[in-house]
DNA sequence: CGATTTGTTGATCTTACTCAATAATCGTGG
DNA sequence: CCACGATTATTGAGTAAGATCAACAAATCG
């Protein structure tokens, strides 16, 4: 008998967050039992650091991460924020190494999801193997709807876009969608989004006076999310004042 | 006794191209039997488009292909473009339907890969299934790779960048790093970098003007790789005049 | 061979970057 | 707990890079 559930250790509460997929009982317990519970990263912390070899994929359990790489002009550029639920380090898996860093935003909890073994549990229970393929594929998805974003020309529409897309991963978490805390640094929202710090300031500033949202350092409130996504996604050649 | 090969089908000569996986002959010769060969596209064709079933991956055989997907304001925005011996498709395996299209830019033909077809074989041949985690993962880092490329400023980092990551890939199929066909056209070029028609040609001129390159058309012919490298990856804080 | 698309060049303007100064927040130790 | 320094955020003024508009040239295609 088949039940709906989650890759990941039960003990982390990710249930309704991953991909569901479908495992027997059985299968459910041999998957976890194969996941480590890590202990807590303080802020700053690096789960692992470019050239690292490549180990485990890891599933936030609480917290946030940044993944950020060495750009040529020796600048530190931020590639992607991972959230609760969220599984870090698929790019790796080729190469056996990290091409990237990831560091904690703020405190944080984690699941170690060693790959070598995980993919040996793959070839044997198949809903698993058909999971994690779609895993790697979400996050090929996400890459691309990224360029999307990127490829929109203001700071208004990049810096909307990448606030409603926070709000709609908070709300997946089922947490709110309008108030939520920001957890990474106006520099990082800057570096992720190809934008100086003080053009993020400014905009934020901008939108706060339209009524758009609020932005008490960190603390976010988004007061009007059907204005903010006309802001983000305009209507084809025209502007609504 | 397991031989080296690639997953791809023989009849299509991408034995070096694709990632290298060992399968023993008759492995290949299964995987092989599920493949099958498309019938040439011309220029302008769609391979799939914004909105079709996912059924297939399918691996550039020759001529080349542009995804793209239409952004918020109308505008058709070029994610990636796919050279012969790169796989299509795989951002659509979690959501069984493409969020983008796929164009031929000229005459091309594909090799078909029925999706649940190959997936079944994973689960029998355990390096076919390591092998298509290590070709999600790439399309991963690759993305992230361009994520880098965009976020360096001007035009020169990235149309620098773009052109050397090109040759890197004509290089890797066993043609000339300095001498080949830009299948794509300036407007395609731009969408994909983030910049405007008018100002890739102007920067190609500027890097002609400089000597590091000759472009006619869509002929282009490196003539200072090592030059067109520094303007790529800028020294740190320094102008090199 | 003419028509249409694609590419180049020029002039002007806007956006966001840079530099700079100030303000707020955070973390730490007295 | 509060004061201090350090980091992070905001705001302002000036500038530069690239977008836009426009005209023209070249290539492609039927």
């Amino acid at each position: 008998m088949a039940s709906k559930y989650t890759v990941s250790c039960r003990h982390c509460g990710l249930a309704e967050i991953c991909l569901p997929c479908t495992l027997t009982e059985q299968e459910m317990a041999t998957v976890d039992s194969v996941i480590k519970r890590s202990k807590p990263l303080q802020k700053g912390d690096a789960l692992y650091r470019e050239g690292d070899a490549f180990v485990s994929l890891y599933a936030v359990r609480s917290g946030c991460f940044k993944v950020h790489a060495a750009g040529g002009d020796g600048s530190d550029q931020v590639i992607a924020f991972y959230l609760p639920g969220e599984i870090l380090g698929l790019d790796a898996i080729d190469k056996r190494t990290h091409i990237s860093a990831a560091s904690a935003l703020e405190t944080s909890a984690v699941c170690e999801i060693p790959y070598d073994e995980i993919e040996r549990l793959a070839g044997h229970i198949h809903n698993l193997q058909a999971h994690l393929y779609r895993l790697l594929s979400r996050e090929i998805r996400i890459d691309h709807e990224l360029q999307l974003l990127l490829a929109k020309k203001t700071a208004e529409e990049r810096l909307g876009a990448f606030l409603i897309g926070l709000s709609a991963r908070y709300a997946r978490r089922q947490l709110s969608a309008t108030r939520f805390r920001l957890p990474m640094s106006r520099s990082d929202i800057g570096s992720y989004l190809g934008l100086a710090v003080e053009t993020v300031s400014r905009v934020l500033t901008r939108m706060q006076a339209h009524g758009l949202l609020q932005a008490r350092g960190k603390e976010l409130e988004i007061l009007d999310l059907e204005a903010l996504c006309q802001v983000a996604h305009p209507p084809p050649a025209s502007q609504a004042s």
